[in-house]
DNA sequence: GTATATCCGAGTGAATCAGTCGGAATAGGC
DNA sequence: GCCTATTCCGACTGATTCACTCGGATATAC
């Protein structure tokens, strides 16, 4: 339950690897897909990335050596406004949707349950707020250079997936 | 984004239902659904019902003057409990399923944003971990207590609607 | 002008959601 | 023993959403 669509995941891996590169030359969706193993997929990628840049969060050159890049640096990057971009404001119930939720949910009696998926959704956001882009791009770095560089891809991630992991130094 | 479907929706307001009722003789299916505005989907509810029922958290007994009763007092049910009841394991994305999530997500080069969605797991597993069924009948009856007995139920409910809400007491 | 990109609207097959349907089993009241 | 109220159970279905795909237009470097 309470799941994210696959345009979260990919539009967030789209997002990291951005980050990878702030600061250089603007980078293609072939070059993003085929660096985040997304190979299959670039045509769908179009559509992610217009949502991102439509919210201000990526600026495109057209044309040849064209592509995206970052509108602001990673550290400046809330995730939820990522996700927001992506896949609509957070709203585990339609009577809970972030902004205003008395108008929808005035119909019956009120939606007894309001109050719980209030508070769920203040949680999430809340999460997402305190992570930024830079925390998850560093996050991924670390997981990439403890791989063994030479092709040895067989290590077992598990100790390393418990909770005290590397977003916890984002300060929450 | 991160919805909980109608499932959710009507499984807790089944609930609250019961447990306003903690004690007394079983309540019927279409007892419930009356009193909680549920009226068309009885046959829907006793889908919903049985996943509670198979986790343990309500006990039926069958025929004339039958229904459903809490195996336990609302005090000793968590959210969490009932929402995985009805819904399924919180799992934001597939990598990231409650318990283990390394062996899905071996694939590829390990997804990149796996300890995102961890975090964001851990918080909406908490936010549901701290809030009881109790807590929810008492929010619920403070509302209903609050509108006006007497048939006017125009009066606006935003004022009562911010981060300061009933189910800010239940301790997190 | 050609190759490489982004841009844009529309379409589509598969999966999930939100129920519905028909009937079997169980228990209380007469 | 029958009738009624109720839970139990598996299967079915229409609508919606998801996860893409397609075809083409537009812009830019070389």
């Amino acid at each position: 339950m309470l799941r994210v669509s696959t345009r979260g995941e990919y539009g967030v891996r789209l997002m990291v690897d951005l980050a990878r590169h702030y600061g250089g030359t603007p980078r293609s969706l072939s070059e993003i897909s085929q660096s985040e193993g997304l190979e299959l997929k670039v045509q769908y990628l179009e559509q992610l990335v217009r949502a991102l840049r439509e919210h201000g969060l990526v600026e495109s050159t057209r044309g040849a050596h064209g592509g995206y890049r970052l509108s602001r640096p990673p550290e400046e990057m809330r995730m939820s406004e990522i996700l927001r971009a992506l896949e609509g404001p957070i709203a585990p119930m339609i009577c809970a949707t972030e902004g205003e939720m008395e108008v929808i949910c005035d119909r019956l009696d009120g939606c007894s349950t309001k109050f719980l998926w209030a508070h769920v959704r203040d949680a999430i956001t809340a999460a997402l707020d305190a992570v930024t882009l830079a925390d998850v791009l560093r996050a991924n770095e670390r997981e990439r250079s403890e791989r063994a560089p030479n092709g040895s891809r067989l290590i077992p991630l598990s100790p390393r997936l418990s909770k005290s992991s590397a977003l916890n130094t984002a300060g929450h």
